[in-house]
DNA sequence: TCTTCTTTGTGTCAAAATAACACCAAGAAG
DNA sequence: CTTCTTGGTGTTATTTTGACACAAAGAAGA
C-alpha cells in the first residue's frame, strides 16, 4: 500500500472522531445531543464530536469529547464504523470515524450539574432532526448495541454498580425491543455466575424490595481468556 | 460536532484505505499481499491499499485497489476498522480505513494471470514479515472473518458458484480451527434451507464424487429481511 | 482382477438448552 | 383489612446439540 503517491500531499479530508453516548434510566435507552451553536446546521440537534487535533487518535479525540461533554472517563467505548463519503459536510470531504460509549446515568448526574452546554438526553424513540448524517449513525449505534449486548456483556455499562434483576431485564427489554420471560432470563444470568448477590433489597418506593446484585467484571475477564463467552 | 474549528484547517493527517483480500484453496485460507516497491518497507510484504483521491470515500478507494490488484468487481466487501494512532508511519500521522475482501480464487486466476505486480498469496499461518503495522490489521481482519462467518452466510463468498459439502465444512474448519463433525455439519447447513442441489457429482480425480450445491444468494436476502438469523 | 484404502453419505440416541407456564409472599394503595 | 402490584421461585414439554457407526463407490496398489 501507499505506492502510489496522488493525494499523500494534499487536498486531504478533514478527519472527526464522533460519539454516541447511550443512558439508560427509568426504562428507556436515551442518548446525549448537543445542540449546535455555529453554521452549518445552527440550531440543529447533533452527535458530539470535533476535529482531531494534531497527532490525536480518533479514540483518543472521542474521549476527549466524552470527557468534555459529561466529565466522565474510563467509560465503555468502542469504535462503530467510519463515514467517508464526500458530500457528508458541506464544507467539503470529511471523514467521520464513530465511536459509541456507554455511561451509567447515575454517575453522569455527579459531574455534569454544573455544565451549562446545551446538551440533552433524548429517549431513542423521541429523537429531534439531526444535523448530517447523524440520524444514520445513530442508527448504525443502536444496531451495534442491539447485536452486541446479546454476546458480550456491555449492558452493566449501563447501570449503576448495584442494580436488580428487574432492571438489567428491563434494560435488556428497551434495548432488544422484546418482552422476556422473567424465569428464563433470570436462569440465563444465574447460570453465566457473573452476578454477585449483595445481599441486600431495595428499600423505600416500590413494593418488596428487590434484591441487589453487582456485575463481577474481574471473574468475567478471567473466563473471557479463556474461550469463554458470554451469551443472553 | 465539528463546533471546534481547530484542525478543520491543516495540519490533517493523511487517509488511506486498505483491503485485506482472502482467499480460499486447498483446504487453506489465503491473502494476497503486495512486496512494497519504494520506501519506507521497501521489500516487505503489506496489504494492498492506497491514499484516498480528492472527495473518493474510503470504500471507492478500496474497491479501486481491490480492482487493481485482482481484476474483481462486485466482490463482498466490508469495513474492518479504522487505525488512528499517530506513528503508523514514519512519514507522519496516517489514517487507515481498513476494509476485507472475500473473493473466489476461481475467479481471480482468470482475471489476474497477465499482471506481473509482485503480489503473492500467502497462507494465513505462513505470513511474511508486514510493513507498518500490518499485522495487526491482518489479525484483526482474521478474528473478524471468525466471528462473522458463524452467523452469516459469507463462507461462500470464498467459494465457486458451484461446491461440495466437503469444501464447504473444510472452509469452516480452516477458518474457525476446529475439527467439525461431518454429520451434524451437514444437517445444520440442511436446515438453512439456502443450498440449492445441483444433482450431478464431482468426477474425476477424488473418490467417488461428492454432490455439488450452490448457496441460494436470493432467498437468503429475502428471509434476512424479516429476520431470519443465518447460524452455523 | 482382486484386495485394500479413502472418501461420501446417512440416522439414532442421550444430553443439554430453551420456551412456556402458575403460584406464593411482601409491601403499597385504597 | 382488602386489593393490587411487584418480586421471587420450579417443572415440564419441546427443541437443539453432540456423540457416534456403518455401508457404498471409486481409486490405488498388489
Amino acid at each position: 500500500m501507499r505506492q502510489s503517491t496522488y493525494c499523500y500531499e494534499y487536498p486531504r479530508p478533514a478527519v472527526t472522531a464522533d460519539c454516541i453516548i447511550f443512558g439508560f434510566d427509568a426504562g428507556t435507552l436515551k442518548v446525549l445531543l448537543i445542540e449546535r451553536g455555529i453554521e452549518p446546521f445552527k440550531g440543529h440537534w447533533a452527535i458530539p464530536g470535533g476535529f482531531l487535533r494534531e497527532n490525536e487518535s480518533a479514540e483518543a479525540c472521542a474521549k476527549r469529547e466524552l470527557f468534555e461533554e459529561t466529565g466522565l472517563e474510563n467509560v465503555f467505548m468502542e469504535q462503530l464504523f467510519s463515514f467517508t463519503e464526500p458530500g457528508r459536510d458541506p464544507r467539503g470531504h470529511v471523514i467521520t470515524v464513530a465511536y459509541y460509549a456507554l455511561v451509567k446515568l447515575s454517575e453522569y448526574e455527579l459531574k455534569a450539574g454544573d455544565d451549562a452546554r446545551n446538551a440533552a438526553w433524548f429517549p431513542i424513540d423521541q429523537l429531534p432532526a439531526l444535523a448530517f448524517d447523524h440520524d444514520r449513525i445513530l442508527h448504525f449505534a443502536m444496531n451495534r448495541l442491539r447485536g452486541k449486548i446479546r454476546y458480550q456483556p456491555i449492558g452493566f455499562e449501563l447501570l449503576p454498580g448495584r442494580f436488580t434483576l428487574p432492571d438489567l431485564q428491563a434494560l435488556y427489554e428497551a434495548i432488544l425491543q422484546v418482552k422476556i420471560d422473567r424465569r428464563n432470563f433470570r436462569r440465563k444470568i444465574n447460570q453465566t455466575g457473573l452476578l454477585i448477590d449483595q445481599n441486600e433489597s431495595v428499600t423505600g418506593v416500590p413494593h418488596r424490595g428487590a434484591r441487589y446484585y453487582s456485575f463481577d467484571k474481574a471473574k468475567y475477564e478471567q473466563l473471557a481468556q479463556r474461550g469463554f463467552n458470554f451469551e443472553i
